[in-house]
DNA sequence: TTTGATGCATAAGAAAATTAGGTATATTTG
DNA sequence: CAAATATACCTAATTTTCTTATGCATCAAA
């Protein structure tokens, strides 16, 4: 379930990111849109998502309700207000680090 | 000596790519350089930085060679070939996951 | 009926940083 | 002159954040 490698420390901006959009969402269903709006490029494991959830939902970013859908239980997530803020924060840190990788990767020669 | 958080994973790459510029550098000099490239933003600590170098002069990425300058060491290190040859291969992977992070952080409606 | 999809979870291990030290020389500053 | 800062290397302990490998359960499809 997993390919790039270079997401590190970026899973629960993503994360939040989602839920920011507007409606709650489920673990699995996270997994699905991710790998559907990258073409396939980024495949969350469980193993990362699970944990980052918890942790999210620790921090009070995130707020769980369980539903049973189809027979079948569901952890729907939605941001706290403190969510909503972080995930301000979080996605504006996100896109500084891209710029700052593209001044590398791509420098302008007055400063390289 | 630390800022920016989200760069996991990335330190090598970067490496590669400064070196593949042409000139040799040493390990001072690559904090010192990458400090002014991006204006402050990223500082990379040299205990991510050495661990780093050492690795990739292990997987035979980088030559070595040993200076003194005003009666200090100064290790320069430059790229071998294969070296050369896998800093293409990184640059291009860190492109790409540039551009599927820019999906999630910015995507296109028709894959919202 | 067994494989795959849906849906949750955790534990062991690896990778890659941070933090916090250590050593040494040279320069700047109060 | 003494102390702080800059230059230059290094490593060990710890933390964070993944991967890999499981486990359980329901449901649909082959």
């Amino acid at each position: 379930m997993s390919n790039a490698k270079l997401y590190k420390g970026s899973l629960s901006t993503i994360i939040l990111k989602l839920l920011a959009e507007g409606d709650k969402m489920y673990g699995y269903e996270i997994t699905q849109k991710v790998k559907k709006m990258t073409q396939g490029e980024l495949k969350i494991t469980e193993g990362a998502l699970y944990p980052a959830l918890h942790k999210l939902e620790a921090d009070g970013l995130l707020d769980v309700e369980v539903k049973k859908v189809d027979n079948r239980l569901r952890k729907y997530y939605k941001l706290t207000e403190k969510g909503t803020k972080e995930s301000i924060n979080k996605l504006a840190e996100l896109e500084r680090f891209i710029e700052t990788i593209q001044g590398i990767v791509n420098p302008k020669p007055s400063l390289g």
